[in-house]
DNA sequence: CTATGGCCCTGGTTGC
DNA sequence: TGCAACCAGGGCCATA
């Protein structure tokens, strides 16, 4: 579920929880949550480590660990379709929640204070695991499409390289890595880009349309923090975010198109619920037109 | 390289 | 009301 928006708040407000704070203990009830090692391993990896700094890569949550001052690996979160990640400052608590956590670790603050961060995840399909380096374990992402390196002529280039469909090529997070089903429909509707296009013929200047669409819709959906429409997302402190107000096609199908009042199309593209005004982004090539 | 389909999981919604 | 089918903010892996 969650995309760079939804991770981006995440890891804001867990970091002023985090900081600073000792590993004083870890548990885990799902195994697969920690992708690999055993329990006593992971255990063994991260108990006795400060948490130096939290910051985001793509979708990932990254929580920097330390060791007498140096650095001594990462836990790496991701939260793929369910996943959340809560601290409590009292003793865990055993309501509805507390049923689907599957990872949590005990922390001491500097004051000496405790919390427990929790790695909440209905699906499990999320991770929450340990590695030495992160910059080696998150080396295939893509750019940040935030970042310095994600600008206009290198999207242009980087479309005209690729003989893909766009919308699987926005997903593909070696590509781009950030943006998920939500912002992808957002972004490619915002800059009237059909999403089954040929990413080699997008024109210049619709791949400038699509560079601003992109920034813009990230941009708002953090200001709002993220997007929730059902029970799943919600933000650490457990409100959810509001960006959902703001859609104009994902999750719309049959409503009018905020620029024509045509009504909004769903279609599947690369296995994926898709969602376009059929006006403002006319498709690649009339299907089956012929004269 | 690119595309497709299965798979990992659970819960909410929809339709008969 | 009951129950089956379908759907979901993701990504990995095997196969063409």
């Amino acid at each position: 579920m969650p995309e760079l928006p939804e991770v981006e708040t995440t890891a804001a407000l867990v970091r002023p929880h985090l900081e600073g704070r000792v590993i004083t203990g870890a548990r885990a009830s799902w195994l697969r949550s920690l992708g690999g090692p055993a329990v006593a391993e992971f255990e063994a990896s991260v108990v006795g480590s400060r948490i130096a700094e939290v910051t985001r890569r793509a979708k990932w949550v990254v929580l920097h660990l330390e060791r007498a001052g140096r650095p001594a690996g990462s836990i790496l979160c991701h939260l793929r379709m369910t996943g959340r990640l809560v601290v409590d400052a009292q003793p865990g608590h055993a309501d509805r929640e507390g049923a689907f956590e599957r990872v949590s670790l005990g922390l001491r603050g500097p004051a000496g204070g405790t919390a427990t961060l929790r790695f909440l995840d209905v699906r499990k399909f999320g991770r929450f695991r340990f590695v030495e380096d992160h910059l080696e374990a998150l080396a295939d992402l893509g750019p940040e499409p935030l970042g310095e390196e994600f600008t206009e002529e290198w999207l242009i280039r980087a479309l005209k390289a690729r003989k893909r469909v766009l919308k699987p090529l926005l997903l593909d997070q070696t590509f781009l890595a950030g943006l998920g089903n939500i912002y992808v429909d957002e972004s490619l509707f915002q800059a009237g880009l059909h999403p089954e296009r040929s990413a080699h013929q997008v024109p210049k200047d619709r791949a400038r349309a699509l560079h601003g669409a992109i920034q813009s819709t990230l941009r708002q959906a953090i200001e709002r923090e993220g997007s929730s429409f059902d029970a799943f997302y919600r933000t650490p402190e457990g409100q959810p975010g509001s960006y959902q107000h703001l859609f104009r096609v994902y999750g719309r199908e049959g409503k009018p198109c905020p620029t024509c009042g045509r009504p909004i199309k769903r279609l599947v593209v690369a296995q994926r619920g898709t969602h376009i005004c059929t006006r403002c982004q006319p498709a690649p090539r009339a299907p089956g037109k012929r004269r």
